[in-house]
Formats: C-alpha cells, structure tokens, sequence
DNA sequence: GTGCTGACACAGG
DNA sequence: ACCTGTGCCAGCA
C-alpha cells in the first residue's frame, strides 16, 4: 500500500495524539509524570512525553504533567502556581518566601485509575 | 553513519 | 538544595 507521505503533515503525528489524550485525562486537583503517561500509554518514554508537551501541550492541561521531583515547569512557574492554587493540588511549601514551591508528589501524583 | 540536544528519571556526592 | 553522571530514546544537523 502507499504509505502517501503527506509532505506538509498539519495533523499530529497519532503517537502525539495519543500522549494529549492521556494528558487531558489527568483530574485536576492531580499531576502525572512524563515517566507515568509514557507507562500509562505502553509506548515511548519519558524524554518522548516531554517533546511532545514541549511541541503541542498548549492545546491540553499542561500543568497537570510534571517532573518526577515535582519541581515546577522552568518559565511557567507563575502561570503553573496559579492553576494549582486554583484546583487545590497539594504543594510543599505552600508559602515560603525565599523557598520555590514545589508540587507534593506523594498526595498529588495521580494513580492513572482513580477519577 | 556520528554526535548533540532535550518540558526525563534515578543514584550519588 | 545543588550539581554531576548515567541510562534512556526520538529528532535533527
């Protein structure tokens, strides 16, 4: 069959569809790791959850998808702390001045089962 | 092909 | 808390 190489592709390649569809399924209030879509999915890794939200994560919750450490995006620190503020998911440090808070990855990770 | 880069993860120091 | 090295793997020069 031809593969018909479409050669200025403006659909998401289905992989990337995919990781966007299990980003939207994270409930707010909760977090997931790249690492955890990545298993979620059964398919690529962390480093390929992460291009994918680099390249096209403005279109789904992105706050809702985080580093295992539970540091808060670089850049997007702001905007990430006022949604998390908003949905109430749990932080450390909710308010230390000198201190950037970081997300509590033991109460706000979420399981991929649980609504 | 080789080598570097990245919205990562994990173990050490 | 910070930095470094290693493993990881797709994308790109």
């Amino acid at each position: 069959m031809g593969p018909m190489p479409r050669p200025t592709a403006h659909r998401l390649p289905d992989y990337a569809d995919r990781v966007l569809s299990a980003a939207e399924r994270v409930p707010p209030g909760r977090v997931a790791t790249y690492g955890d879509l990545a298993r979620l999915l059964g398919e690529g890794g962390p480093r390929q959850v992460g291009r994918v939200m680099a390249l096209y994560g403005g279109a789904v919750p992105w706050w809702r998808v985080v580093r295992a450490d539970g540091r808060l995006l670089p850049g997007r620190e702001g905007d990430a702390l006022a949604h998390y503020r908003a949905e109430g998911t749990p932080l450390r440090d909710p308010g230390t001045p000198g201190g950037t808070p970081r997300l509590d990855m033991r109460r706000a990770r979420w399981d991929g089962v649980t609504r």
